[in-house]
DNA sequence: TGTACATCAGTGAACGCGCGTTCACTGATGTAC
DNA sequence: TGTACATCAGTGAACGCGCGTTCACTGATGTAC
């Protein structure tokens, strides 16, 4: 009973909902959000488009469910890749690594999965029941409360840390999935970028 | 012979290109690009759809046009901004203020009309013939060189200071625009980056 | 200055298409007895 | 354990709509003589 789908018959498909969700992600993956459709995901699912009125309300409910999952998948990645983060004997360094890990995590999901990082901030009218969405806002404060108490923000860095860090990285990620920095230069302006928040928030 | 437009006859639109642009841009500024479309365009110009022909080749460059006219309206209000900003003796504390005059026009463009913000950066299959699109980055790198004739920057943050001060900017215009921050907060946002920037950038 | 004519910039009707959504329905499932 | 039945999760046909694009056309314009 681990797995209630599959029972032999093909009437009933066991877990249509997350499959849309998957079919969508897969449409918006290649195609870009303007592919996204109603039909087109039935169509992937293979299953009629009426179908799928039993797990979404309408079209804009299965964005908003799409664009929530995907916000989990980059703060799902950017926290594995910080857990994966070298480990150093200091601190200090330990927390700078953790701390650009996430960066490094946020830049990745939008430079593999650029059509996908679009829709994950895309305003939708809906709002998706899914949870944890807001896993790499989470993340993302929680590894200044590491900077802080290692002893490298200042009273004045600590308020803005937040705020640039975010920016800063969101721009690099949102310029490199609309395809306006050269894959060659990604690299550098990462680094740049990281220089850059480092300088202005740690103490010298 | 001014306005070659408007001879008395309703036949001839005058300068139907232009017009419709601006109606792509009006449609795209109060509905979201989705409601961009060859029909709509033609309705709100008062001309047929087969007319739109004369000057587009199709629907795709059309908008490849409206997005490139974004582009210089946000280089063209980021200029206007720098050239009013508050004259200082200081040599430095004038480079300064152009530089963050910048900024805030960009961020400016991005909270008035945040749908053509967005457009202004969706990748688009034709290339526009409008020129002029690349203002705003022309404008940045102009600014970091007064900066630096000005002996605010090092050899090293010389360096960092474009894609820095790029991507945090465009990060927060596009958070902005995407209603990720609340209207409240954004003035402080900005403020929060400035500070980022300088300290990151400026010798001590 | 007046007229003939090529060129230009529109019209309007039609095309086929894919879309989101609805509806009455039916096959499969799980539960109560 | 076997059966009756309510519930659930699908089907399939149909709807009306707005879309981008095409085509043969025509009215207006500007130029040559």
């Amino acid at each position: 009973m681990l797995t209630p789908q599959r029972k032999g018959s093909d009437y009933h498909h066991g877990d249509l909902r997350h499959a849309a969700i998957m079919a969508a992600r897969s449409l918006v993956a290649s195609h870009g959000m303007a592919a996204l459709g109603l039909r087109k995901v039935s169509e992937k699912v293979a299953v009629s488009p009426a179908a799928l009125y039993r797990h979404f309300e309408d079209l804009e409910q299965l964005r908003a469910e799409l664009s929530a999952q995907v916000r989990i998948e980059i703060g799902e990645l950017m926290v594995a890749k910080r857990d994966r983060a070298a480990k150093s004997k200091s601190r200090r360094r330990n927390a700078i690594l953790r701390f650009e890990a996430l960066g490094e995590g946020y830049v990745e999901y939008a430079k593999k999965n650029p059509r996908l990082f679009e829709i994950a901030f895309t305003p939708c009218d809906k709002e998706p029941l899914a949870k944890n969405s807001d896993l790499a806002h989470r993340a993302l404060e929680e590894s200044v409360h590491e900077l802080a108490a290692a002893g490298l923000l200042s009273n004045k860095t600590v308020e803005i840390a937040p705020m640039l860090a975010w920016s800063s990285v969101h721009g690099l990620a949102t310029l490199i999935a609309q395809d306006a920095i050269p894959a060659r230069e990604h690299n550098a302006a990462l680094q740049q970028i990281f220089q850059g928040v480092q300088l202005a928030l740690f103490k010298r």
